[in-house]
DNA sequence: AAATATTTTTAGACTTGTCTAAAAATGTAT
DNA sequence: ATACATTTTTAGACAAGTCTAAAAATATTT
């Protein structure tokens, strides 16, 4: 490429997933981000990370320093969360509109979020009705690029007697995913905890006022739900 | 790049796009491509043609001997109108549902249509309700590569009292679109040829039995229109 | 047919992003 | 403090795609 002449500044294909997952990286661990970690990330090797994160520094999206790890800076995080907001705003689009199940959307997304276009995004934005949520129930960032933080907790958080509503997941893999779809354990459905073993710690839920079912550990961990008063 | 792995056989972005600009030189001039008007198509130099196309050629996607110009295999053919399909149903997208306007979807089509899902794009057509033409009039291709040729005339070819309905375009260019829009010469819009002038072709028409128009031999000789009986 | 002009190809270099293997730095255990 | 282990960086190479400048082939004039 190195072709493609945009109105604005451009970042690569590249630059914007290496971008986009040291922010989330940051996001989890809050210190400086290690070499090994990012290459794991975004499955590559070491020696990559080192060149790639060398462009980047130079470029000012992050300070880099030699066997210290990196930080985005104001800029570097800035076009993560455009790129979030972007990967988020088309799994949206695939789901609503074009009935792709949410365990689809995300190797998709994956693709369309590189797409260069301020308007395209203001306009899907619009046509998708300014959805605050994403199909697994993550946070779509704003055009300004503020993220209304959830206030969700974990279903394993809840106790014997509490309701939730479930808004979110942990695990964003296919495998759990399709596991949660099978279940009829999808966002919005209401859950009540009913029992929780204290041999095992099944959790035995209500939900939507009918029928029973048992939560293995590793589920409820991994749901997350808005608590009901 | 080099990296995404699909299930299937995969193309590049660029020689996605070499195999649709051979292709559209194909449809017009029906002789064997030369290395210099792939050149001009692409806005690349003749040297990184003649490299590409022996790249294309051992792919089995188009037959090259040198200095004897280009054709594309069945494959090759089959690869571009495969993108020309993808990009005529991104821009009925854009325009249809996120309300571009017809000058405006071409050039984020061009990186929508290299986006890589046939799923994506059955979905797509599907919600679009299997469009047959893009906003440019343009057929678009089915997903056996079959494409309903147009039997469309220029309104230059049209005479007095002839009338037909604006149905495509043959210059693409935005500022061609724009002053179409502009004069309300929209898709679908009838016209009625009312005077031909003899000294200077200008061409006086009466618009869905409204208003009159004078249009330049410039703009008659690049409406595509649907005559009537 | 020879001279000239144009087109196409080659040769060699550059960029982006990747890799492996080896060297250097850092961390941990004794 | 020394040895061992891990992490990170460097060095050098590769692939895709592009470029310029020069050479070779083809086309057009005269
Ligand atoms: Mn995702
Ligand atoms: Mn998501
Ligand atoms: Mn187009
Ligand atoms: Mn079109």
């Amino acid at each position: 490429m190195s072709k493609n002449v945009y109105f604005c500044l451009m970042y690569s294909f590249t630059e914007e997933n290496y971008l986009k997952a040291i922010y989330k990286l940051q996001e989890q661990s809050d210190m400086a981000i290690n070499t090994n970690a990012i290459a794991t990330a975004i499955q590559t090797k070491a020696a990559s990370v080192t060149d790639m994160v060398k462009k980047l520094s130079e470029k000012k999206l992050l300070k880099y320093e030699k066997y210290k790890g990196v930080e985005l800076t104001h800029l570097g995080k800035r076009i993560a969360i455009e790129t979030v907001r972007k990967h988020r705003l088309w799994e949206t689009f695939l789901h609503n509109k074009l009935n792709f199940s949410w365990d689809e959307v995300h190797d998709i997304a994956e693709q369309l979020e590189h797409i260069q276009s301020q308007e395209l995004i203001d306009k899907l934005d619009e046509f998708l009705g300014f959805p605050s949520h994403d199909p697994h129930g993550d946070p779509i960032p704003g055009r300004n690029g503020v993220i209304q933080q959830n206030n969700f907790i974990l279903l394993s958080e809840l106790s014997v007697g509490e309701s939730g509503i479930i808004s979110g997941v942990v695990n964003h893999s296919n495998l759990f995913l399709q596991h949660l779809e099978k279940n009829q354990l999808v966002l919005g459905k209401k859950l009540l905890v009913q029992e929780i073993s204290a041999f095992d710690q099944l959790v035995k839920v209500q939900i939507e006022d009918k029928h029973l079912q048992q939560l293995s550990n590793e589920v409820v961990r991994n749901i997350l739900v808005k608590k009901l008063s």
